[in-house]
DNA sequence: AGGGCCATGTAACCTGTTACATGATTGA
DNA sequence: TCAATCATGTAACAGGTTACATGGCCCT
């Protein structure tokens, strides 16, 4: 339901077809939303079929045609009453396999910890990276879609910060996990 | 798959019936892991088809029998192989409806905004007195199951903090936010 | 008398992943 | 020439949610 909403969201802003929604996905919302083609090909089936969206063949010369689509006043009414109707609670799917494996860790040698510690920062290190990469493109798209107002800007530059934040503490927090391992007497084994 | 692992986690350290490892969920890996209760006990089912853990009625006197399960030998195998092998990516599912919220935010009035940021930083502050409150049911339901051993402990307690610290972020960040869109000039709507 | 806890399960449904199928164009 | 990108979709499966069904005990 809420991928839905999240395709509204995106369509809200220009019209497009699935291909180029999967690459938004993928260069936006990405760090806290994921989706796959084949789910947003059906997303898009189920909104159509709801009318809160409507798509029409545009030909191309050089490249396959596309079906591309547009947000109905009715899509309209629907993504904003998801909006503004915040959800008392709002459900948080967990399922965070590295706290998991943290969590029954001490049935591992000090180092298989320590070194699962070790891909867990440098995972870390390549979203950073990765984000730093995106941040260029990710307003060129945006730009390219449409002015977008300052306030617009604000919100992402808000969810940006979040990622950000939220790696450097990981990053520091496993740091702190490691030393505090190696701290430990030798008689683990 | 990982439910699994996590259901064989927690029959290696004590035999336990489905309706119980639902409350040592709740009050332990809830944090990063949510299972329901069919959810368990579908996976148990699984789990036997495959001999990774056998069960046996327990009956009792006041209350309605249970079905105890143990892990196998097989089991263990089976869950010590999946916890010693790291991936290399390890699949983190995204799906933050909050972060997807503020994204579109910028289509929101100002105040209502504000009051979802306002309604996020309570919900996480009632994870943390949720957290205070669960600690030492955790301590006493573990201290029950198994003599905890050090490195037992020293697991648990990372997993906590980084929970800790990461909801103290997030509400410095969320007042953060709070305070730059009260800053914006007054011609928002 | 009524609600909550103990206890087990099934069925239907929704959401997400993976694999398959097709085929032209473009750049290294 | 080989891989990547553009482009759309289906099918099967895996994992998670919600609703239903049953029923005794205990406490207020």
């Amino acid at each position: 339901m809420n991928l839905q909403f999240a395709i509204l969201g995106m369509l809200a802003i220009s019209p497009m077809n699935g291909y180029y929604l999967k690459k938004i996905f993928d260069k936006s919302v990405n760090y806290f939303w994921t989706a796959s083609l084949s789910q947003i090909y059906r997303e898009l089936n189920a909104l159509e079929a709801k009318a809160y969206v409507s798509s029409a063949i545009q030909a191309q010369d050089d490249r396959p045609d596309k079906r591309v689509y547009s947000i109905t006043d009715a899509g309209s009414a629907a993504f904003m009453a998801w909006l503004t109707h915040f959800p008392a609670d709002l459900p948080t799917l967990k399922r965070d396999e590295f706290s998991l494996r943290i969590f029954f860790g001490a049935r591992l040698g000090k180092d298989a910890l320590i070194s699962q510690f070790e891909s867990f920062i440098a995972e870390r290190k390549k979203i950073i990276a990765a984000m730093a990469d995106d941040k260029e493109e990710i307003t060129a798209v945006t730009r390219r879609v449409k002015a977008a107002a300052p306030r617009d800007k604000m919100c992402m530059r808000f969810i940006t910060r979040r990622s950000q934040l939220t790696n450097a503490l990981l990053i520091s927090w496993a740091e702190d996990c490691i030393r505090e391992i190696e701290q430990t007497p030798l008689e683990w084994e």
